[in-house]
DNA sequence: TCTATACGAGACTTGCCAGTTTCGGATATG
DNA sequence: CATATCCGAAACTGGCAAGTCTCGTATAGA
């Protein structure tokens, strides 16, 4: 749901009842610039250190009309972050190259780390609302979280399909392993999440813990997950 | 007593020539009640939502009590991240059951369940704080992490000088394992990080990653099974 | 015992920010 | 062209909390 007016949002929204209209209809094609500057707030400042204000200026739009379509701060920013799922999760994007750790590393991009840095950060942001927001905790953890650990899953599912890793594996907590390991680099130590962090993620532990490399069962010859 | 109210003391008091001093000292007996205080409403409602008079009224003191001895909101949180540090790491303490699995279990019980939660939740408290001030980060760092780390540590490093483990293993990542996992648990997913958690962790992954087989831990299926 | 000082309680001051209202100007619709 | 409505800007309101100050009481030291 991207629009939350409700009562006179409802009756301008159906383009039936002609009546007796006049003058402008309300103008929702810069809603995203505004949700766009609500994330890029968030993430710098936090949601209590983030003021309306902020976000309006740099949205170059009027206070009250960000009022005008979101009821109070908590429902903006819950918008925003529900918003965000969109541009991503092209599944037919996503790498296939025939080997468990070929995949994970076809992830390393500056793009994807760009990006993950980025929903980490609105993440710390949203920390403080999150304990008192169940709404909003399941709205972040969706839009922020999930679909991280839904690639993981993935690929950990066509690995143990085409047998190159036991059925037997955690693949929940495997694919939870990335998140985990980069929010906690990122937003606790403070330390980028680069390449090389996440080759030693891949290598050190998630595909032992696949049962793949330090010389542990492989079940087809497809690993050459070595060296580091 | 402790030697961290130093700056607040030496300016505040004033003295510095004593000569002709009468009336009372001031008392620094309830400093600790103030700062476990303090701990206990930041862990609750976080360092914005938390209030000095919440912190005088837990302590039963006086706000102008609290602000006499800290001059700010900003240093009684320091100040009482960092006088935590005190009373668990009895290095005596720890288990030693000569193999790696047998010290992570030995680690697995409700006192450190409990301990370990509650400063998780400290440190979901300070998120807000910590990307404002290095140095409160620091000393979330030293107190509410790197303790649970170094233990973890010590035990990778008994495994590698008895040979249970090999020395190339990626010791400091394996370390972070248990406080990232558990941070990401318990403040993202909000799920409570209990005993078959911690077990399928050790047996899924750390002990996998740590170069320990995959079929002979006797953790039988523990590892799914939970749903949300 | 006497006195200076710290104490708890709480009133007070100040500043910030969520949310509201006002206003002049722009614009789609009729 | 007329007009109802939206827009951005900015003034305004109200509440909350950091930090200060006052007061009556308690107590350690001379």
């Amino acid at each position: 749901m991207t629009q939350l007016d409700s009562t006179a949002e409802a009756a301008d929204v159906t383009p039936a009842a002609p009546a007796v209209k006049l003058g402008r209809r309300r103008d929702h094609s810069r809603d995203p610039e505004i949700l766009d500057a609500a994330i890029d707030v968030l993430a710098e400042t936090g949601f209590d250190g983030m003021t309306i204000d902020m976000v309006a200026a740099r949205a170059k739009a009027g206070k009250a009309t960000i009022y005008r379509r979101w009821p109070s701060k908590a429902d903006l920013v819950l918008d925003a972050v529900a918003c965000m799922k969109a541009g991503e999760l092209d599944p037919e994007r996503l790498p296939d190259t025939g080997t468990l750790r070929g995949d994970l590393v076809a992830m390393i991009r500056p793009r994807s780390i760009e990006e993950g840095e980025r929903k980490l950060r609105i993440m710390g942001g949203l920390f403080g609302m999150i304990s008192s927001s169940p709404e909003l905790a399941d709205a972040a953890h969706a839009a922020l979280i999930e679909p991280r650990a839904a690639v993981n899953r993935l690929f950990l599912q066509r690995a143990i399909d085409r047998g190159e890793v036991s059925p037997d594996c955690d693949v929940e907590t495997i694919a939870k392993l990335t998140p985990a390991m980069a929010a906690f680099r990122l937003l606790i130590e403070k330390r980028p999440v680069d390449a090389e962090f996440l080759l030693s993620l891949i290598d050190g532990v998630i595909l032992p813990a696949a049962g793949i490399g330090h010389g542990a069962p492989p079940a087809t010859q497809a690993g050459q997950a070595r060296s580091r």
